[in-house]
RNA sequence: GGCCCCAUGGUCAAGUGGUUAAGACAUCGCCCUUUCACGGCGGUAUCGGGAGUUCGAACCUCCCUGGGGUCACCA
């Protein structure tokens, strides 16, 4: 037995099982041959990042293609940065937008998938068979050096201007014998396995991204840790690891791991595994309001940088996706025109025309992804989805639906089911009720809301056009003849019935149509900006539009009592 | 600082040696219009800089600059 076994076998003399036991316990998946098997692996902070989100859509994207798989995976490994109970809430926010295929689906819930455990703190002995063989095959090592010894080290790697790490002659662990490390562990002191890096920081090796294309590296020659004193692996052997096992085809994972290829090639080389295609995605950015610089999504200044935002506010999941979609693949936008009705599944995603630059987030052209996603809805399906969203964030209004499906359905019909031009005046779910409050008794009393008539109309004009209006209006008139009738009580008052004669000869009018009508508009709806009129009528029905224009004339007359013009 | 990535309008971006340098969002103006929208038309605005290769460069090469990432017993 060579020194190396011995310190494999004194190290982990529980682990019996090898890295070859487990190659064979994880058969090769059963796929078509040009299938891809992606994976997010977020750790478990809680909560799923914008950026996350955008990783989601790349690896569902590339996975989908030819009927591969995409998987959950927990990285609990780290318990000092664990939000206690808060994994469970993550594959349910993400499949709010994407579904997931295997894997984790929350403590709660049974995994999916014979891949598993899908939850990295679950894995401790498969980490431990790893770490065993690399150090029995000379290739890691345990190392006794604390934490305070090694911020030394880096210290004193700075003053002399070196590059800091652990290698070469600042590797003390690395070639300790057999008795020195059993003397260390008999003392009982603490360890963390260390692989023993071959690069010299010259020689070179070359990375094929299937983004990027080829990039060139020093070789790895960091001793980096693999193993915790706690016993739990470290990213990047668990990356190796668990890859490998689970058979994922292509690492989709964000720029900011590029830097740490050489470590997992090295990894992979000493391991004897294949080595998977990666493709190393850019960054979400956004610019700073305050600043105007370019930064990080941060949690903090920006709220939407948790996707509960969304869900929250109540954008459609699809219309996340879609402003994603956007900035992942520029041909998106095209084939969406060119497919207006298509679902976004449809959507032959090219990883290759992924932009490689970083993106600033941009809500504004979300919001325009999403009217115009809301827009494409009838009233059924809005009044489905409006529904849906309410019954978890605001119930008032979601019993108000429920109790007035029928009517709510006529509302949010209004200048929508059978438009060719649908109104584009819905961003989110949570705009609704506010969008149409005044179509609802309950959430709109004529008496309470603010008098929004125009400035340069005079209120005893006003109530005089509304008292005839009232008088001449019947609720069985069809459109045309309704509108001849308010211009005939236009005229009476006068005000010019159409704007042409009223742009002729300004003077001789009080006003023109556009007032008579705006001022029937805020009587009815106390804004001046809504549907048609004659659709919001119709829905209202004709006691209501009677009784609105009586209590408007009332609050009017009363202005007016008090010498208010 | 070392290593690595990236660079077309305010934003997302098309573009792969010869284009009036697409399109979308935003913005501004006009038109349509019983409001607001929708829609239509138009405007402002982009190849970071410098060398080189070439008859010709946004596109190829090099240098510079700028932005970003990474250098943890975090992922």
């Amino acid at each position: 037995m060579t020194d190396a076994q011995k310190i494999a076998e004194l190290l982990y003399p529980n682990i019996t099982k090898t890295v070859e036991d487990y190659v064979k316990q994880y058969p090769p998946r059963n796929l078509n041959p040009n299938a891809e098997v992606t994976r997010l692996a977020p750790s478990p902070t809680g909560y799923i990042h914008i950026g996350q989100l955008f990783q989601v859509i790349a690896n569902r994207a590339v996975s989908q293609k030819n009927n591969g798989i995409f998987y959950f995976r927990l990285e609990d490994t780290d318990s000092k940065r664990e939000v206690a109970g808060a994994a469970s809430a993550m594959p349910e926010v993400v499949q709010h937008f994407m579904p997931i295929d295997e894997g984790f689906y929350g403590f709660h819930k049974p995994e999916k998938g014979i891949y598993g455990p899908y939850v990295q703190s679950k894995r401790k002995e498969i980490y431990q068979a790893f770490a065993k063989e690399l150090i029995a095959k000379g290739l890691a090592y345990p190392c006794f050096c604390d934490e305070a010894s090694e911020t030394l080290r880096d210290e004193e790697q700075k003053r002399l201007k070196v590059p800091t790490g652990y290698y070469g002659q600042w590797a003390k662990c690395r070639n300790l014998t057999y008795e020195q490390v059993k003397a260390n562990i008999d003392a009982g002191k603490p360890y963390t396995i260390r692989i023993k890096a071959n690069g010299d920081g010259h020689e070179r090796m070359i990375h094929s991204d299937l983004l990027r294309g080829k990039i060139s590296f020093p070789k790895n020659y960091v001793d980096y840790i693999l193993v915790k004193s706690d016993g739990l692996a470290l990213y990047h052997l668990a990356h190796v690891v668990d890859d490998t096992l689970m058979h994922t085809t292509v690492v989709c994972r964000g720029e900011e791991w590029l830097s740490s290829v050489p470590l997992h090639y090295q990894m992979f080389e000493y391991l004897g595994l294949p080595i998977p295609k990666y493709m190393h995605t850019a960054l979400l950015l956004t610019k700073d309001e305050q600043t105007g610089n370019v930064r990080k999504i941060s949690k903090r200044l920006d709220p939407w940088a948790n996707v509960q935002y969304f869900i929250e506010k109540g954008y459609p999941s699809e219309a996340v996706v879609e402003y994603l979609l956007n900035i992942a693949n520029s041909k998106f936008e095209p084939w969406r025109r060119a497919n207006p009705t298509l679902p976004y599944t449809e959507y032959p995603f090219d990883p290759s025309n992924m932009s490689k630059s970083g993106a600033m987030f941009d809500i504004k052209k979300l919001d325009d992804v999403s009217k115009n996603i809301i827009s494409r809805m009838n009233s059924e399906e809005m009044y489905e989805r409006v529904l849906a969203w309410a019954q978890t964030y605001d119930t008032p209004f979601a019993r108000l639906l429920e109790e007035k499906e029928e009517y709510a359905k006529q509302v949010f019909a209004m200048d929508r089911d059978g438009k060719p031009r649908p109104r584009k005046d819905i961003t989110m779910w949570s705009e609704v009720k506010a969008n149409c409050a005044y179509m609802f008794d309950l959430l709109y009393y004529v008496k309470d809301r603010h008098l929004d008539f125009e400035e340069n109309i005079s209120l005893k004009d006003t109530k005089a056009v509304l008292e005839e209006y009232l008088f001449e209006y019947d609720h069985n008139m069809d459109k045309q003849a309704w509108f001849d009738n308010m211009k005939k009580v236009a005229r009476a008052n006068g005000f010019a019935g159409e704007m042409k004669e009223y742009k002729e000869n300004p003077s001789a009018f009080k006003g023109h149509i556009t007032n008579v009508s705006t001022m029937v508009r805020v009587a009815l709806t106390g804004s001046r900006q809504t549907p048609d009129l004659y659709e919001i009528q119709q829905v209202l029905g004709d006691a209501r539009v009677r009784a609105r224009l009586v209590e408007t004339i009332r609050v009017l007359k009363l202005f007016i009592d008090k010498g208010q013009n």
